[in-house]
DNA sequence: GCCAACGTTGGC
DNA sequence: GCCAACGTTGGC
């Protein structure tokens, strides 16, 4: 069991629609050490903390769980898509995505402030300088802090 | 809107 | 394989 946490900004794609989707695909990862997180590391059942990036103030809204392991992110290969990507093809898939599905919505959601005023996250790679890795790992000492921190009890997961 | 940090591209 | 130029991310 593993612990990640992956970024999404509100106005794309928002905690709030992975909860009335219920599950989605996560596409247009175009970074090769998410991919590598994703195609390698991430299987079902980990957890994910949900991360709102570029909102005033960047927040963990959610906590959501891997429910499908890597496979080929056909928005690549899709002309019309944005994030369609001339030197992936079918044979040979560049990019690769996972399914999560939501879990619990937090209760109160967790600013990135009071993250950084929380000495039990230090060292969380989230809160690095220059951090800006949209699938990241997490360990299990700090998704259980942030889950606290939001109001959740990380044991009724 | 600014800009630091980082990743990618492409000429050489 | 180096590295300058450029593009993107994302907090502030």
């Amino acid at each position: 069991m593993a612990f990640w946490l992956m970024k999404s900004e509100p106005h794309v794609y928002p905690w709030e629609q992975l909860v009335s989707d219920g599950e989605t695909h996560w596409d247009g990862v175009r970074n090769y050490q998410a991919r590598n997180i994703m195609r390698d590391d991430m299987k079902v059942g980990d957890f994910v903390l949900f991360y709102h990036s570029n909102c005033k103030p960047p927040h963990v809204a959610g906590v959501a769980r891997v429910c499908r392991e890597a496979y080929p992110d056909f928005t690549a290969l899709d002309t019309d898509s944005n994030y369609f990507d001339p030197k992936s093809s079918p044979d040979n898939p560049r990019w690769m995505m996972v399914d999560i599905e939501a879990v619990e919505q937090l209760p109160d959601t967790v600013p990135l402030g009071d993250m950084r005023e929380n000495p039990e996250l230090n060292g969380m790679p989230l809160l690095q300088r220059g951090q800006r890795l949209s699938v990241q790992p997490v360990s299990e000492q700090h998704f259980e802090t942030v889950c606290g921190m939001g109001g959740l009890d990380p044991s009724s997961l």
